[in-house]
DNA sequence: CTGTTAGCGCATTCAA
DNA sequence: TTGAATGCGCTAACAG
């Protein structure tokens, strides 16, 4: 107990070495230290820069962020905002493909010499105080829903990317910067090969209820290789799924009844893929000899399910450091054009439809 | 285009009110300014505090955070760090153990007012400067090795709370804040239904080789239940699983083979349980007839798979967000007696254990 | 109740 | 090549 309270006692009151007590130290001033450790030679003589540059190793010496941040109005801080209703229920934390990008970020930024600071939040006022409070060297943010983005771009005073949010119909006051991938194309690719394997009726079970977003595009890509062949595809089959889990369940039961025409279920995520495929499991419902699914990701539950699921392969990590790379080059100064990235996916198909 | 011109061009030269200037726009000082914004009431007119409360939220006063640092030594920042090898193979990540706890911590933190940073690395000393370099508020960090916890409790400034560090064989100067789980108790639980359902011979597969860790006393308690009957559990039946996934797929494939006495085995966490579970599957071994699969952490995998696994509940949740409050109440300058949490556990009985 | 002021650690002039 | 001085925005101690 005597060392526990030594230790914590004056650990706590451990003073940070500055800038001016390296450079007593040293015995120099604290310019030429700052100097050194900016690395503006020419400015130190080599042995008085050896010389520093040993006691600043030797003190494992810590610059104060804080005063940095002060003196040149900014920080190597990147936010990453997630702009969505906080709740504790964590399902946005359990979709793998969070948490896959929020790595990849996290890796980038590192390497880069960024460090990360994570917010989740659906009010446009916060962003704001988050990014000036900690003058924020630049924010990634992800599922800002169409009429925000202007706002946010707008009013936020540091470079902003997106990954996720609208890409439909853009106009020339809505441009941002923004990672995305070929939702629509993906969709096609579902649709087209729904078709090749004899499906004519199909829905689309989307995150949510907005017609205007990532998921909105893949239900027209759906449509789009539908329509090329001469069919068509109803807009009640843009199905926006529940927040409550039992909802969703009733929905798949009824999609998977006999008397429900459609044949294969297109959702727009792997997880909730990976929901339904397990459902069905549990209520003797057979994938795909019922009912045929496809995801959208690629992620670990589609793999690893069985069936294991068809579904559209997006490269999450590569997107989330990609966002980065875009982000540094806007917090540097450099220019990005064109201000839209547009990754591609594939599908990749596995066991969980039936050829009818 | 010009649009996009404008909206950028400026946006990035947008300034940030401070308190003088608010000060000025309400007619009053700067201290008064700030008095209001820290509740100090009794030392403001009702009249001025309204008037500089209405022109605070008509602003979207966001406070300088690096001013405040500077001023007060100590952020808001709580840094969540991952004591680990940076990767960029995911595998860190694609854990849904590691997203819940940062998802419910960030939660947590924002509940509180508190920011949250996040970082990996392996180095001590990255650590102390990462909290030097930001005056962080507190520290909450996972799988730091049993060697180094000492270290770091002794250099770093702030209060550090553990998750998943060595809990065994606690001595006076090892004293630290945890927040743990009943491993050992896990490992009894799993042992006594094991051989209630007749198995005798068992394997673990540990995380990683140290013989220090939750993994290991996960395995004490199988080891405790099966000495209770008069058995035994070599060291040989504690096997630590490579990093490489081809071994590790060469290692369950071993196991399964009808030469190995081994009929159950033991994961040291879902992540690993599913892998198996998902890699017989594809190999055409049947669990649990050919072989019984047990995890640990009851994670999405483990209930959504088939067959759903037996595993260890443990609320990661929970963990994550009382991580958050005890460190909380240890910036706050509160007592936290005692330093160690543990959380409880229970058997979670699904389809991956077969009766002998 | 309100205003003035010093100082936190650093970068960055400017002077020596 | 080196040192001294200023200011970034805020807090808190102090003076009015």
């Amino acid at each position: 107990m005597q060392a526990f309270d030594k230790a914590w006692g004056d650990a706590y009151s451990k003073a940070m070495l500055t800038i001016k007590e390296i450079s007593k130290m040293a015995g120099v001033s604290p310019t030429t230290v700052s100097n050194v450790i900016h690395g503006r030679t020419g400015k130190v003589s080599p042995v008085v820069r050896d010389k520093v540059k040993r006691i600043l190793k030797e003190v494992n010496y810590a610059p104060n962020m804080a005063a940095n941040i002060l003196a040149h109005e900014n920080s190597r801080i990147v936010g990453v905002v997630f702009f969505s209703e906080p709740r504790r229920d964590e399902t946005q934390f359990e979709d793998p493909f969070s948490f896959t990008i929020l790595g990849n970020i996290e890796w980038e930024l590192r390497q880069l010499g960024y460090y990360m600071m994570v917010h989740t939040t659906s009010d446009q006022n916060e962003v704001l105080r988050f990014v000036q409070s900690w003058k924020l060297a630049g924010v990634i943010i992800l599922w800002v829903p169409r009429e925000i983005i202007p706002r946010i771009s707008n009013q936020v005073s540091c470079p902003v990317v997106h990954i996720d949010s609208y890409d439909y119909d853009i106009e020339g006051d809505m441009r941002y910067y923004r990672v995305g991938i070929e939702d629509r194309s993906g969709g096609y690719q579902i649709s087209e090969y729904l078709q090749s394997m004899g499906h004519r009726q199909m829905v689309f079970l989307s995150n949510g209820p907005e017609k205007t977003g990532s998921d909105y595009m893949r239900f027209l890509g759906l449509r789009d290789a539908l329509e090329e062949q001469g069919r068509s595809l109803a807009e009640e089959n843009f199905i926006p799924l529940s927040r409550v889990k039992e909802e969703r369940y009733a929905l798949y039961e009824e999609l998977a009844s006999p008397d429900t025409s459609c044949t294969a279920v297109v959702c727009s995520a792997d997880y909730y893929a990976s929901e339904a495929v397990s459902y069905y499991q549990k209520t003797g419902i057979t994938v795909p000899d019922d009912i045929s699914i496809i995801g959208f990701d690629d992620n670990i539950f589609s793999r690893i399910l069985t069936p294991s699921i068809t579904t559209v392969h997006q490269d999450t990590g590569k997107r989330g450091r990609l966002a980065v790379d875009i982000l540094i080059k806007l917090v540097e100064g450099e220019k990005v054009d064109p201000p839209q990235v547009t990754l591609p996916v594939y599908l990749q198909i596995r066991d969980s439809v039936k050829r009818i």
